[in-house]
RNA sequence: GGCGCGUUCGUCUAGUGGUUAGGACACAGCCCUCUCAAGGCUGGUACACGGGUUCGACUCCCGUACGCGCUGCCA
């Protein structure tokens, strides 16, 4: 074992990058940079007809979008490609050959099938523990079939061939797959080849308790990428998903991670996804990005929604980006927390109507309206002070000012700073939407 | 059915024979406060069940239940 680590991530291209798949690349990623070793990218496209360009394409973009970089496989080729199992027909075929002449092969109604030696194997995880498989009962583990009759390759077979001459040294893999593993020992060992090391990683479950498949919403990476959050907090999301720190720390930097990351610490059961804590560190994350990323990933995601910013000076975008920052999780809560920014045409919300637009303070907005455009510096200061003077001089609290003024200037009860955003507003604006609440009312 | 794996708050987890069973998310309340967040404080909820072993079990052993995986000419 004291040769290099080498491990690598083998998705088939079905068309998306499942968020277990995701984090079984993450947890073999971690393993190689922390060791210096390498991380392989291998495409097991043996199903031929369901194999696209854009169905790699998605499993390359979720990679790079979680800052996973592999040293070897598409794109960036390596020592032991190709990497496409679909292009490694040869290499199946001199095994194969191989195997048959030392007698492990026959044929059943066309198809290649592997037989068994029948013994007890050993599949020593590094997760899972040491686990006895008996495999002598061809009743209850029948001869694997490695190639179709119509020449095409079984899973079990290339995927053994692959890794053996990728020089893999460490197999990390779900857990679904641990069954399998004594089977792909037999391979090894009829090949006179050593087995790597395995490393059996617990499944990811629906919140239900069900295992994560393609139909749930949440199990695609790119449901993330395109909800606004951020590769960072999914990527520290992922990561305590069966791993753990043990030391109860959660938001963790990625270079740390790759210091301390551990096969040991990985656990044995299953882990239900959780959105509401991804939520939340995703917003951890969000507060802490610099003004100018949240600048650049707002104004993305505003555009994308339809808003037209081009419509409007840069510097009141920016200006008012920055009320918002520090307030949203996810990028793509933006749109409905800033819209009013872009929008004089709002509705108002109903509940803030009938709990705001009432007729004493219909006298307040009107009082603090005039009280506004008096005003001939219309900044946050002023506009907090004016505030509260004019509440002081109705005799009520400030809150009863500064509701009905929000929900008359934004339509919403929530929001950024009062003060803050009426200045981004400006007096004109901020006047014209006063009057047009108080005509409702 | 057979084989394998698993089971600590609703969820993610810490815990390796003696702890008031800790943290985080979520939830509730309070504080702060121009709303909402953020932040601070407080609160409730967990060792699947039954037997052992032991002076003592969440921790060790056996069984049961439940869940998941494999059992394909899917990966």
């Amino acid at each position: 074992m004291s040769s290099e680590v080498r491990v690598r991530f083998a998705p088939s291209p079905t068309g998306y990058l499942h968020i277990g798949g995701a984090r079984t690349a993450l947890f073999n990623w971690l393993f190689a940079r922390h060791h210096g070793g390498k991380f392989v990218l291998r495409i097991e496209d043996t199903d031929t007809k369901r194999n696209t360009e854009e169905a790699m394409a998605a499993i390359y973009e979720g990679l790079e979008w979680l800052g996973l970089d592999w040293d070897e496989g598409p794109h960036v080729g390596g020592h032991y490609g190709p990497y496409l199992q679909s292009e490694r027909t040869e290499l199946y075929e001199g095994h194969l050959k191989k195997l048959q002449d030392a007698g492990h092969i026959f044929e059943d109604q066309g198809a290649m099938r592997f037989r068994s030696p029948r013994e007890h194997v050993i599949v020593d995880d590094i997760v899972a523990g040491k686990i006895d498989f008996d495999l002598t009962n061809p009743a209850t583990h029948p001869d694997m079939t490695i190639r179709r009759p119509d020449g095409s390759w079984i899973f079990h077979f290339v995927n053994v061939i692959d890794d053996l001459e990728m020089k893999i040294s460490h197999v990390i893999r779900g857990e679904d797959h641990l069954s399998n593993t004594p089977k792909h020992i037999e391979i090894f060992r009829a090949l006179g080849a050593s087995p790597p090391r395995y490393a059996h990683i617990p499944l990811i479950l629906n919140r239900d308790g069900s295992k994560m498949s393609k139909r749930d919403e949440g199990a695609r990476l790119e449901y993330y990428t395109r909800r606004g959050y951020l590769p960072a907090a999914v990527r520290n999301y992922l990561c305590l998903l069966g791993w753990s720190p043990k030391d109860n720390r959660e938001k963790m930097d990625v270079g740390e991670i790759i210091r301390i990351f551990d096969l040991k610490n990985i656990g044995r059961s299953s882990a239900t996804f959780d959105p509401d804590k991804l939520h939340w560190l995703n917003g951890e994350y969000a507060r802490e990005l610099t003004d100018a990323d949240f600048y650049n990933l707002a104004v993305a995601r505003l555009k994308s929604s339809g808003i037209k910013l081009d419509d409007f000076p840069e510097q009141y975008v920016r200006a008012a980006l920055q009320t918002c920052k520090g307030k949203i999780n996810t990028f793509d809560e933006l749109p409905a927390y800033c819209g009013f920014y872009f929008n004089d045409d709002f509705d108002y919300n109903p509940e803030g109507v009938a709990k705001y637009f009432t007729a004493e303070n219909k006298a307040r907005l009107k009082a603090v309206r005039d009280a506004f455009s008096a005003l001939e510096k219309f900044d946050a200061a002023d506009i907090e002070t004016t505030v509260k003077s004019t509440a002081a001089k109705l005799g009520v609290k400030a809150g009863a000012i500064v509701h009905p003024t929000r929900l008359a200037v934004t339509g919403s009860n929530v929001g950024p700073s009062l003060y803050h955003l009426l200045e981004v507003l400006a007096k004109e604006k901020v006047l014209a939407r006063i009057d047009r609440a108080l005509g409702i009312f």
